[in-house]
DNA sequence: CTCTATCTTGACCGATCGGTCCACATGACC
DNA sequence: GGTCATGTGGACCGATCGGTCAAGATAGAG
């Protein structure tokens, strides 16, 4: 019936998500919104709402890529490597975006989120992480890769060590050294 | 010469270093800190500048508070319960000033910091605490109660662990949960 | 006491925030 | 080709941002 829209809403989407994970929900403003997006104020509101809708667009986004990113500890030839490599991932991923951790968590320490149902989802999307981290620990002693240990509190060590590398290089530490220091985590693990 | 001022300074820049503390540096704004200090704007301005001096101020003696609380970490008979015992000590103050993590990390990430200079104080001051963790660990192995290893390593680690420890406060884990978390650290450590 | 340097209060500044309104351009339908 | 619902661009809104200015209040020096 009328005019058609002159932008894909999918790439329009992965721009924002890069900037809100470089900057944060409340560190970006609309404006900047704009300047990444090339489009104009009002096509962004009405494409999709409001700052707030755009945000939880770009966090189901954010979401569904985790979930990629997580089969390959979901598989059941997982393991510690496989930790490692998803550690390496996101390194690599924080790096070529120019960002540093993770954007759910960085969202739910600033608290800047104007709903509490984006915050509740957020914290989902944390336990599906260290549920991953747990299944590829469980595979890894179920193989004898491992040594036994509650998988448990292990998985959320990992979480908590994972994040902490993003702590680590924003003080200074190189994307390497990060990543040996998670070796000095799951070497000890291993029989 | 002239009339007195009619508040403690030291006072007001603690009521300022938890609200920093909670909300970063750009999610504290200068109408906040008029609130929680009880103090007029110009007041403010007449004892610290402005904005960004008040918060040097601030992380200095945020700063020195970590020097002390540090202290343990540094003694002789330190060790992997000294380590314990300053993260729970962390999570604790954390609890009492609704805050989660350590503020310099929260600005670092945040990124929002005007002055260079206090980029590098704030990395500065993290390679301290990575020292005083590191220094402990030494401890422990020449004392026999850790088994040898990379003592960097193990300290920037610790270190890792230690702030994804407010990650997981922030995903929901509870603050005994936390520690526990920890312990599947510094256990395998031990001889 | 007066003088005067400082503190305090509240109004005010331009810039930016997220969000809205409106005029205009566009293109699928009859 | 005319109609009209929708997309686009720019001006504009009140609220808030960090910061400043100009008075009035106050107390030590003389």
């Amino acid at each position: 019936m009328a005019r058609v829209r002159e932008f894909d809403a999918e790439e329009i989407l992965d721009r924002c998500l890069t900037l809100f994970w470089r900057k944060g929900y409340t560190g970006v403003s609309v404006s900047d919104l704009e300047e990444t997006t090339g489009l104009g104020r009002q096509s962004l509101y009405n494409a999709f709402g409001n700052k707030e809708a755009l945000f939880a667009k770009v966090l189901e986004r954010y979401d569904a890529n985790t979930e990629l990113w997580l089969q390959p500890l979901l598989a059941d030839d997982a393991g510690l490597a496989t930790i490692r490599d998803y550690a390496a991932g996101a390194l690599a991923a924080q790096r070529r975006n120019r960002c540093s951790g993770c954007l759910v968590i960085k969202v739910l320490w600033d608290g800047g989120l104007p709903d509490p149902e984006l915050a509740r989802r957020a914290q989902a999307s944390t336990k599906r992480v260290r549920a991953a981290l747990r299944h590829s620990i469980e595979r890894a002693v179920a193989r004898g890769e491992a040594r036994p240990g509650d998988a448990e509190r292990r998985a959320d060590l990992c979480f908590a060590a994972l994040n902490g590398l993003a702590a680590l290089r924003r003080a200074g530490v190189s994307e390497s050294d990060a990543l040996a220091t998670l070796d000095a985590l799951l070497d000890p693990w291993r029989t």
